[in-house]
DNA sequence: TTATCTGCAAATAATTTGCATTACT
DNA sequence: AGTAATGCAAATTATTTGCAGATAA
């Protein structure tokens, strides 16, 4: 029985093909970050028979189930908003999109969450989640 | 002639009763984000007679002309994602949401652009724009 | 005047849902 | 066997666009 298998098992869900397919993809992709389209191409290329109604039905499943993170990456550019969805490996990390070539960069920085705790204890507030994003271009040599 | 006459003349665009009407309603209301919807409705219920489809397009050419600012808020909540807009009053801040008030709470901290900027910098990169938004909820007085 | 803007309705795009069928356990 | 999951197509939602008529400069 596969690792995923495991992986689906303890997260109450039902191991069926589709899910199975969804959840290795994720883990096997040198591309971490991918749209519901990306994935349901990637399945068919390779032969799957997936609907993209079940990427999409799966995906948040996943996301209930905390075995992937959705982001949606709006990145300035005016285009049309798409979520994407990551492999949930546990540390939480923010993110840095290149608007130049579309890769996404991932960091963590220890002073800036706890700045913002402190932030959010100041308003009376506390943190559920928070979403740092960074749009960023390479930077000239010279400059 | 109004302020806000001045202020689209400014951004070069010409002076229509919608323009002026979205524009003054952003620069009064107590809300400072605002859906397209709300705008549309909010001038519907003061009598204005202004299409969907005008706010969405006012608002964009607003953006492009750095007199507001659009945000996605995605509460993390599930509901669809849908793009708010405030005022542009030059200085950038960052924004927490209360998810049980929907309260939208305008914050600026020095030490977290710094950061960030190092960040960007370590990694080759330089910030064109960032969004940060911390999702929170009111905290218990004990704890 | 005359190019630009507006309102309406129809078009898109991403995502969700209804339902008959299929697949886990 | 029996319930839960899937695929397809149709429905939704937010937003955009085409076009004929209205409006600002």
């Amino acid at each position: 029985m596969s690792e995923e298998t495991t992986e689906l098992r303890k997260a109450g869900l039902k191991v069926t093909h589709p899910r199975l397919q969804i959840l290795r993809l994720l883990e096997q992709t040198d591309q971490k970050h991918m749209t519901a389209d990306q994935i349901y191409r990637a399945l068919n290329d390779q032969g799957e028979d997936i609907g993209l109604a079940t990427v999409y039905r799966v995906l948040s499943q996943f996301e209930s189930a905390q075995l992937v993170r959705k982001h949606m990456f709006d990145d300035g550019s005016g285009r049309p908003a798409q979520a994407c969805y990551e492999l949930d490996e546990g540390e939480h990390h923010d993110h840095m999109v290149c608007m130049e070539t579309g890769e996404v960069i991932e960091f963590f920085d220890e002073a800036i969450e706890r700045r913002q705790e402190e932030i959010a204890h100041k308003h009376g507030y506390e943190i559920v989640d928070h979403s740092l994003v960074m749009y960023v271009r390479p930077r000239k040599s010279n400059g």
